[in-house]
DNA sequence: AGCAATTGTTTCGCACCAAAAGTAAGTCCC
DNA sequence: GGGACTTACTTTTGGTGCGAAACAATTGCT
């Protein structure tokens, strides 16, 4: 199972970072990498020989568009070969595991999903070796695995303590591994979006970023200069109840105006159906507030209020370059976006930089896309950062 | 002037890793070093060697306190010399300069202040040639010059924009070394300070780490990882007028509740001046305000809360382990901190670690210290960050 | 005195890199 | 169409910085 891809391991911290450099800003000559990496010439033909050879990036002869034909010798871009490897990704949720299989660029290539009827650490680990031998036939190289469990994980392997799973210190790695033998990275299910999006996606070549995801409760992820910071608390949810307006309206968990309470899908959900007696769906409910039905265009009003309001102070605090807002729970700025602009634009400094807000609807499959990532990062490129 | 202490420039990174860490971190021996950068022992012999010879470093004998004598060869823990080059700092406000003479180590040995009766870029420069000169005379081994200006700066030489001054693109580095002959660094006020209490300060060893001042304006400064993430806005002013409560009063600046106007020494002024017709000093102010007169007690109340919002704000997204409250507006906290605290606790999660809080009232002294501290940064370890 | 523990030093070899010189592969222009 | 030029890449060489391991120094303990 483990054949062959495992040539191009472990990597030296020059080749680490023009693999990196290749995977993430696509094809770039040896010259142009000399310049970005604040290398030699020289250096980089002894560092792209070994990968060259291993397989991991190949000479691409640009025949499509060699773009503006300069003087002199031409350049000789290299890329990533992208099948040399595939990655399987998983999100952990409470009812089901949903899998991808993606290239060494992410792109998702296979999806499978499974319900999940136990919480029991062995039988979940067995049930991701199960789904692990079902899309391994498809796709023989496999090179290793991401798992994203929403709560705390330690070291990248121990779930620490995760709240929905009734879960502590489950060395979820080592079941994993011992039953594929694939080597297998955990992570925080928003910790590994983020850092997938840091590299691939929305945050790509960011240097101050933020991720704030809207679905079953809230996420929140901070990139400063082009890392990650890790929040310890923010893993266990303690970090995330934050008080939007404190002469809002009193919601469920007790407390008025909160953000968890304001903006997510269950506590929208409950709004409505306190007040209604309708237990309707997510979108049935944005639906209806743009119809301008008055109750969900109340709730959803307010939902938008609250993250204009998150917004203008994670802008003044962070300054980030950009948030994105991704998630289940963000039809919300479809429907109700304007209010959110408006609302950032009240609470902030009207000659303040505006800053970029970026929305993406993920579903449960971006989320294990993100875990693939997070695998990639690290059995690639030999777990550089802790 | 510029004797004997350019011995010990430049040092290689090796070596300065060294110098930082026991120049922040006190006397260290060698082993003790090496455990803490992850160098082997043989290389703590090979850097510490030149860094003792050229007199930047000693060996002491600890002869006062061995603590626990253990068993095996003693240590040898290594300091740096303190007096072996003093650094000139200074602050420029409006009406003056203020500067201090401090040792490596930042400890303030002189201070010396002259009103400034001009703003014109060239006779400032002479003012701070003059003052230098004096401070000479009393130390002779100046190693450098820091100069703290509130506003824009750029590559630590060029004051971009200071609206105070009314300077646009003024080469400050330059007008001031070309008279003194003493290498200069010039940075944002608000910026030095951040750098000097994330080494010498209440943000030493800290990974993520806020400082907030209060005075004319307000200041902030992010440190995470241990570095002071840089924001350009910041510098500008953009950034700082908060909106902490839209439902609060109308102030000056013509916009509800924003922190500026809540908290700045000249707004609080200005509100009881508006109520009261009397111009009182902040000290007078917060004194009625303790001893109960309602006026001042709902004026200072006002401040407190604002305080509390933005403290709690900057917890909810940075989850800074320490936020220190500084600059010449902090008597509020000795008066109101209780409402500080209360109002922190209310818009936090529970469960939420606690900030820490730390008040400390400093004069503009302590502003020219944070400049010579950035000039021992830069100048004795060799610019390492941008 | 002998042994263990601990710190610091010396020596050696390896990994990595920059500089410089050399080679390859194209364009430009008379 | 053929030399001159330009740019990309390779090879060679030398230097730097580091770790590993053997060695020396200095104490406590028995």
């Amino acid at each position: 199972m483990t054949e062959g891809t495992s040539g191009w391991l472990p990597l030296s911290p020059g080749e680490r970072s023009v693999a990196i450099e290749v995977l993430v800003h696509g094809p770039l000559s040896r010259t142009e990498l000399a310049r970005r990496l604040g290398l030699s010439a020289g250096s980089l033909t002894r560092l792209t020989k070994p990968l060259i050879e291993s397989g991991l990036l190949v000479e691409v002869t640009e025949a499509g568009a060699p773009a503006e034909a300069r003087q002199g010798r031409p350049s000789q871009p290299l890329d990533v070969v992208a099948d040399s490897g595939f990655f399987l990704g998983f999100k952990i949720t409470e009812d089901a595991v949903y899998g991808v299989v993606t290239t060494l660029r992410s792109h998702i290539v296979t999806r499978h999903d499974r319900a999940l009827t136990t919480h029991d650490p062995a039988e979940v680990a067995d049930v991701l070796a199960g789904m692990t031998a079902e899309l391994a036939q498809g796709h023989p190289r496999l090179a290793g695995i991401g798992i994203g469990v929403g709560g705390f994980v330690q070291d990248r392997a121990v779930v620490g303590e995760s709240p929905f799973l009734l879960w502590r210190d489950v060395p979820l790695a080592e079941l994993v591994e011992e039953r594929t033998g694939l080597p297998v990275v955990v992570e925080n299910d928003v910790a590994a979006l983020v850092e997938a999006e840091t590299w691939f996606g929305a945050g790509r070549g960011l240097d101050r970023f933020v991720v704030l995801t809207i679905g079953a409760g809230l996420g929140y992820g901070l990139v400063l200069g082009g890392r990650r910071v890790p929040f310890a608390e923010e893993d266990r949810g303690f970090g995330k109840h934050w008080i939007v307006d404190s002469h809002g309206p009193l919601t469920p968990d007790g407390r008025r105006g909160s953000a968890v309470s304001l903006l997510t899908i269950p506590s929208i959900r409950y709004q409505i159906l306190a007040a209604t007696g309708e237990d309707r769906t997510y979108e049935e409910i944005l639906a209806r507030a743009a119809a301008g039905d008055p109750m969900p265009a109340r709730v959803v009003g307010e939902a938008a209020r609250a993250l204009g309001t998150l917004v203008a102070q994670i802008s003044n605090f962070v300054m980030p370059q950009k948030i994105l807002l991704a998630g289940e729970g963000v039809g919300l700025m479809d429907v109700a976006g304007k209010t959110v602009e408006e609302t950032v634009r009240a609470l902030r400094h009207p000659l303040a930089a505006p800053v970029g807000l970026e929305t993406k609807v993920s579903d449960f499959h971006d989320w294990a896309r993100g875990a693939a990532v997070l695998a990639i990062k690290v059995l690639v490129l030999g777990s550089a950062e802790a």
